[in-house]
DNA sequence: TTTTATATGTTATACTGTATAACTTATGTT
DNA sequence: AACATAAGTTATACAGTATAACATATAAAA
């Protein structure tokens, strides 16, 4: 949406975007039509398909908009590996969503969860694939997969939590918490885990003789 | 359902249930309608409301009737704590998942997922906090329902990746992956956290002079 | 400023799915 | 065989989605 698309047009889809997030705040997403929609926001029922083919799109758009930015946060995070780092940048992830927690609330709570929250854990998990390059010769690639899929799903769970909660442990504590129950954790796991493999792919060649 | 219930009422139930479990497993959970579920089973439409107040409580009696034999399952590998008794629970555990595949993958896919899979974690980390009682004399209240919540969501998690992977890492395997990556990793993770917890509410204290 | 293009509003309509009522037929129980 | 009740048939009301045709408002270009 650039600066050179009729003023018109941008209006609608905010005020669209808007109407369907104050909805999702105040009832579940399930129960909410395209005519509230376009009640809470002023237009024309008829406007909405003008914009939108459905009302998973219009979600998809407003959720797309909030979650490049945590992508990106948590990009930072992945990077870290000294220990003072870490902590700073699990602090800094659930400061952000402090910020932004009706964002957040709403990726939980709507129905498209199951779409919206495979596409995020795999987001997340491609990022720490990336970045878990110097620990990835010491495991075999089902591993990794494993592991990077084990911490995007253990962050989102845990934000989840901490929402639910209403965001009670400081993100100080929880930058900490991220750190030694997540990262720490996972990593004292990979030596374990990659002898096995190695044990794994001995018995399957030792079996085909 | 006992067996003094009418059979034609068990008939009618059962047929239901099917229906929508075969509907689940070809097509998207949102787009199945009622009339569509009474054609397979083979009954009239009027006949479902003479059964289920909706289609979200047929599938939760589809899914409260086998994931309570999960629930069974997790309770015996929650109170294991040595070492080789806990790879052989998660073992049995994904042999159990291999056998009834197709109930997870609708637990899974279904879209009242927000719901059900709350549900389903708060039942998993209830089991492991009661578990949990020797270990929790070290740490606060709120470490313990984070590290439950931790344990619940990442075996949720393993399970979902695991049939996204056709099972393919064997349930030998599995129960290895859960050991060291689940379980290990969070019983490492309390004695930093403890730690934590209370240099955390020191602090507190020492705020409020 | 007038013209032109296009976004939005109004009204009407078709369609699908949910839900229930009244009545008939089939099936299990006594 | 008689009775109770589950299930089938038909009709209807209603809500939500989706689109068409035309009128009106507003941004951009002349």
């Amino acid at each position: 949406m650039d600066t050179r698309t009729d003023p018109r047009v941008r209006r609608t889809r905010r005020v669209l975007r808007e109407a369907l997030v104050s909805l999702i705040l105040e009832k579940d997403y399930a129960s909410i039509s395209i005519k509230e929609i376009t009640e809470r926001a002023e237009v024309a029922y008829i406007t909405f398909f003008r914009h939108f083919e459905s009302l998973d799109q219009l979600l998809m758009e407003v959720l797309d908009e909030g979650l490049a930015e945590l992508l990106g946060h948590i990009e930072a995070l992945a990077k870290q590996s000294e220990t003072p780092a870490l902590e700073t940048e699990g602090r800094l992830i659930f400061e952000y969503i402090q910020q932004k927690a009706d964002l957040f609330r709403i990726l939980f709570k709507s129905q498209s969860v199951t779409r919206v929250r495979k596409k995020v854990v795999q987001n997340i998990a491609a990022i720490f694939q990336k970045s878990c390059a110097p620990v990835a010769r010491s495991g075999n690639q089902v591993t990794i997969a494993i592991l990077s899929n084990h911490i995007a799903t253990s962050l989102l769970s845990l934000i989840e939590w901490w929402l639910d909660n209403n965001m009670k442990p400081a993100p100080t504590q929880m930058g900490k918490v991220y750190k030694s129950l997540i990262i720490d954790s996972t990593v004292g796991a990979v030596s374990s885990l990659s002898a096995a493999a190695t044990q794994s792919s001995a018995q399957h060649q030792g079996g085909r003789v």
